[in-house]
DNA sequence: GCCATATTGTTGATATATCAACGGTAAACC
DNA sequence: GGTTTACCGTTGATATATCAACAATATGGC
C-alpha cells in the first residue's frame, strides 16, 4: 500500500546509484588516462562524432541536455580545438562538427570507454541485459 | 568484439536517460504542487528524516554526494527553517534533525513522491522490478 | 602529555543543470 | 511585403558536482 519506504530500498534511488557509479568511474579512467575531459564533454563529442551533421538543439535533445549547457560545454571543447562551429543554411543554428584533433582523441578515449562498458557489465548474461534494457525503457515511457 | 555502438545503443546511455527523466519528472511534480524544494534537497531531508542521528559525512555517503555539496544544500534548507544543525558530542560534527515544518514537508513531499514511484513502476512486475534491482546491483559492484 | 596524522566541515574555483529573458533569424499568415 | 509568431543560440542567476586547500578538532603512538 506504498509505504513510506527507507531511501535505500527505493527503485530509483538504485538507479542514481548506478549512473552515479558508472560516472565517477569513467572519470577516473579518464583521467588516468591523461584524458583531459568530463563525461559530458565526452558525450557530447560522441554524439557529434556520431552524426552527419547535427545543430545544438539536437544535440541537446539527444543527450538529455539544456541548450544553455550545450552552449557552455561547446565554449570549452572550441578552446581545447576538438570541435568547430560552422554557421549552417539556416543562420540561425551552426554545423558541429570534429576537428581532426578531436577525431584523434576520440579514438583515444575509445580504448578507455570500451574497457569500461566491458567491465561494467562482466557479470551480466546477455539476456539480463537485454531485460535491463526492456525494464529501463519502461519507465521511461511511463514517465516521459 | 566491442564495436564503437552509437551512444542510442549503449546501456550505460538508457540507465543516464532513465535517472535524468524521473528526476526532471518528480521535479516538475514537486513544482506543480506548490512545494519549492529541488530533488536534490528532497534527497538530503529523506536521509535526515530516516535517521536517528546523522552527520554530514554520513550523509554525503548515504546519498552519494560530495561534502561540500551536503554543506551547500544543508544552507538552503536551514534558511528555509526545515532542518536544524547542532553540535554533537564530536566538535567537529553536527548532529543534524528536522524541524516541525521539515517533518510537515516531508508529509506533504510523500504524497508526491509515492505516485511518482507508483506510476514509474507501474508497468513493472514484482518479478521484473527484482531483476532490474539485481542487474543494476550487479553493475555497480563491478565498477565500484 | 605531546606530536604527527586523520577526520569533519567550510570555502574557492571550475563545470554542469535549469529557468527566464533576450537578439537574431526564419516561417506563417494575411 | 509586412507583421506576427516560432525557433536557435547566448547570457545571467541560482543550484549542484568535484577537487583542492584550509581551520578546528580528534586520535594514535610514544
Amino acid at each position: 500500500m506504498a509505504k513510506n519506504q527507507k531511501l535505500e530500498d527505493v527503485l530509483f534511488y538504485l538507479i542514481e546509484k548506478t549512473n552515479k557509479v558508472i560516472r565517477r568511474y569513467s572519470q577516473v579512467r579518464f583521467s588516468e588516462a591523461g584524458l583531459e575531459i568530463t563525461v559530458d564533454q565526452w558525450l557530447v563529442l560522441k554524439k557529434i562524432s556520431d552524426s552527419e551533421r547535427i545543430t545544438q538543439i539536437e544535440l541537446a535533445n539527444a543527450i538529455f541536455k539544456d541548450r544553455a549547457s550545450i552552449t557552455r560545454i561547446l565554449d570549452l571543447l572550441l578552446e581545447k580545438k576538438l570541435v568547430t562551429k560552422e554557421a549552417g543554411a539556416d543562420r540561425r543554428a551552426y554545423e558541429l562538427t570534429l576537428t581532426a584533433a578531436g577525431e584523434k582523441f576520440m579514438e583515444q578515449a575509445f580504448m578507455i570507454v570500451k574497457n569500461v562498458r566491458k567491465k561494467g557489465i562482466e557479470s551480466l548474461t546477455e539476456k539480463e541485459q537485454d531485460q535491463l534494457r526492456q525494464s529501463l525503457q519502461k519507465i521511461i515511457n511511463s514517465l516521459e
